[in-house]
DNA sequence: TTAGGGTTAG
C-alpha cells in the first residue's frame, strides 16, 4: 500500500523558496502543489508580498504570484498584484490575466473575473477555458455553457481542458444536464476520450444524471489506473445506491496497492454509511489513523456520517470530539447524526448551545436539519418557530427545502388549512413530495376537500403513480364514499395508472 | 509563465 509522506510544512516553505530565488519558478509550483494543504499556504503567501509586490516583476513571477493566490484563495493580495500589473502595463498579457481570472474566480469574485476576462482583446483557448471554468465552479453552470457556445463561434477551439470544464458545467442543473451528451459526442470526434481527466468528468456526468450503464461503460473502457477516475466511480456507484459495487472498485484498489488519496477515504466511507456495514467502516477508520487523516475536514465529516449511518452516535461523537478544527458543516454533520439516530432533541440541544454562544452561523442545509429534527420529534411548535427564526436572526431567505419542512410542520400538526397556505404563498412551485405529504396528512385528519385536490395535483405532476389513487381511495373509504372509491378504481384504469390492488382492502 | 476531473451535512 502507498501512503502519501508527511513531510512538515516548512520543508515545502524553504524548499519553494530556494526553487523560486534560483529562478526555477515551475519547480516551486511542483513544491507548491505537494506542500500539506492546510499548512505553509500563509508563509508561501507572505513570501510572494514581500518578495513581488516590493521589486520590479518580470511577467512570469507575477503570474506565479497569482497562481499563488489562487491556491491560498487570497483575493486580497490577487487585488494588490492587480494593481501592480496595470501601473507595470503588462494588463494585456494574456498569462496573467487567464491567472488573475482564475484568481478572482477561485475566491468567487466572478464580477471581478468576468471585468478581467471581458478587458482581454485577443483571446486563446486558455483564457476562454479559465472563464468557462470559473463559471462552472461557481454554480453557473448554463453560464459557462452559453459561454462555451460563444467560444464556438470563434476561431479558438476548445481543447481537453474546455471540454472538462464544460461537462462538469452540465452537472449543476437539471437544465443543463441533456448538454452532456452532445459534448460527449464532440470529445469523441475530436479524440479527447482517452484523457483520463475528460474520462473521469465524463463518468461524473453520467452518473450524475442516473446514466450508470454509460459511465460503467466509459470505466470499462478507460485503461483505470488513475486513481482520480477510481474515486470518480467508487462515488458514482454510491450516488447510484450501488454500494456494493463501490466497495468492490476499493477493495481491487486495494489489492492492486493503487495510492490512495483522502479522496478515496471519503468515497469509500460514504459508501459503507450508505449500505450500513459498520465493520468495513471501522476497517476504512483505521486505514484513516493509519495515513494520518483524522484530522482531514472531508475525512472526519465522512466519518461522523458514516457512524451516523450505521447507528453508532457514541462513535460518530468521539470522531466530532477528536477533531482540532470544527467548521459549520461538522457541526451539522454532528447535529445530522443526533437527529438520525431519533435524538432530536438532543440535536436541538447542541443547535441551540452553538448559537448561543455565537460558535457558529447556520446556514440553510443546518436549518433543514434542524427543522427535519423538529418534524421527526413531533416538536412542530418548535419547528415552526425555527423557520420564523431563519428570517428573523439569521436574515435567510428560506429555500425549497425548508419550505417542505414548514409545510410538513404544519401539515403534521393537522394545520392543513395554513401548510396549504405557505405552499401558495412561497416563491416556489409546490413540488411532487410537498403535496404528498400533504396528502398523507390528510388522511391522517380525514380531510376530504383538500386531499382531493391535493391527490389531483399528484396526477398532474406524477401521472403514472398510482400513490395518489390509494391515498386518496383510503381517505374516502375513512369517510365512508364509497361510491368514490369505486370511481377512482375506474379513474385509474381509464389514465392507464396501474397497480396490484393488494393491500386496498378497503375496498372489499 | 495562463485554464482542468473525483471527497463532507438533510
Amino acid at each position: 500500500m502507498l501512503y502519501k509522506s508527511y513531510i512538515t510544512a516548512n520543508y515545502y516553505c524553504n524548499l519553494f523558496r530556494f526553487c523560486w530565488s534560483c529562478g526555477f519558478s515551475s519547480t516551486a509550483h511542483k513544491v507548491f502543489d505537494k506542500s500539506p494543504q492546510r499548512h505553509g499556504h500563509e508563509g508561501l503567501a507572505s513570501f510572494v508580498q514581500g518578495n513581488v509586490l516590493g521589486k520590479k516583476s518580470p511577467k512570469y513571477e507575477l503570474c506565479s504570484a497569482l497562481i499563488c493566490c489562487a491556491k491560498t484563495l487570497n483575493s486580497h493580495l490577487g487585488s494588490q498584484i492587480h494593481g501592480k500589473i496595470v501601473h507595470s502595463g503588462f494588463d494585456q498579457n494574456l498569462y496573467i490575466n487567464s491567472s488573475l481570472v482564475n484568481v478572482y474566480a477561485k475566491c468567487g469574485l466572478m464580477g471581478d473575473a468576468m471585468k478581467v476576462f471581458d478587458g482581454i482583446e485577443l483571446h486563446d483557448e486558455v483564457s476562454w477555458t479559465s472563464m468557462i471554468c470559473a463559471l462552472s465552479q461557481n454554480g453557473q453552470g448554463g453560464e459557462a455553457l452559453c459561454l462555451f457556445k460563444e467560444m464556438m463561434t470563434t476561431l479558438v477551439k476548445p481543447n481537453c481542458v474546455t471540454y472538462v470544464s464544460v461537462i462538469s458545467a452540465c452537472t449543476e442543473q437539471e437544465s443543463v444536464f441533456r448538454c452532456g451528451e452532445l459534448l460527449h459526442a464532440h470529445v469523441i470526434m475530436l479524440g479527447h476520450e482517452s484523457n483520463r481527466f475528460v474520462v473521469s468528468s465524463l463518468i461524473d456526468y453520467y452518473s450524475k444524471c442516473g446514466r450508470m450503464d454509460k459511465a460503467v461503460m466509459l470505466f470499462g473502457s478507460c485503461l483505470a489506473s488513475d486513481d482520480v477516475v477510481l474515486n470518480t466511480m467508487i462515488s458514482a456507484y454510491t450516488r447510484n445506491q450501488q454500494g456494493e459495487e463501490a466497495l468492490k472498485v476499493f477493495v481491487k484498489m486495494r489489492d492492486a496497492n493503487a495510492s490512495l488519496s483522502e479522496h478515496t477515504l471519503t468515497s469509500v466511507l460514504d459508501a459503507c454509511g450508505a449500505l450500513a456495514v459498520l465493520q468495513m467502516g471501522k476497517q476504512v477508520h483505521g486505514l484513516v489513523m493509519k495515513m494520518g487523516s483524522d484530522q482531514n475536514t472531508f475525512v472526519v465529516g465522512a466519518l461522523i456520517n458514516m457512524y451516523s449511518k450505521c447507528g453508532d452516535i457514541d462513535e460518530a461523537c468521539h470522531v466530532f470530539d477528536q477533531a482540532g478544527y470544527k467548521n459549520n458543516i461538522l457541526w451539522t454533520s454532528l447535529i445530522t447524526a443526533y437527529a438520525q439516530s431519533g435524538r432530536g432533541p438532543d440535536a436541538l440541544k447542541i443547535f441551540d448551545h452553538l448559537v448561543m454562544e455565537k460558535r457558529f452561523y447556520p446556514d440553510h442545509v443546518c436549518f433543514t436539519v434542524v427543522l427535519t429534527a423538529c418534524n421527526h420529534s413531533g416538536l412542530l411548535d418548535k419547528g415552526i418557530s425555527y423557520f420564523k427564526k431563519m428570517t428573523s436572526d439569521y436574515n435567510l431567505a428560506p429555500e425549497i427545502d425548508q419550505y417542505a419542512c414548514l409545510i410538513d410542520l404544519y401539515a403534521r400538526k393537522g394545520d392543513l388549512k395554513s401548510a396549504k397556505q405557505v405552499m401558495e404563498e412561497m416563491p416556489f412551485d409546490a413540488n411532487a413530495v410537498m403535496w404528498s405529504s400533504f396528502l398523507s396528512s390528510c388522511k391522517e385528519y380525514g380531510n376530504v376537500e383538500l386531499g382531493r385536490e391535493a391527490a389531483y395535483k399528484l396526477f398532474e405532476l406524477e401521472p403514472r403513480s398510482p400513490v395518489p389513487y390509494l391515498i386518496l381511495a383510503d381517505l374516502y373509504a375513512g369517510a365512508g364514499l364509497w361510491d368514490e372509491v369505486k370511481n377512482i378504481r375506474k379513474f385509474m384504469n381509464e389514465n392507464g395508472v396501474r397497480k396490484s390492488l393488494a393491500g386496498w382492502s378497503c375496498v372489499g
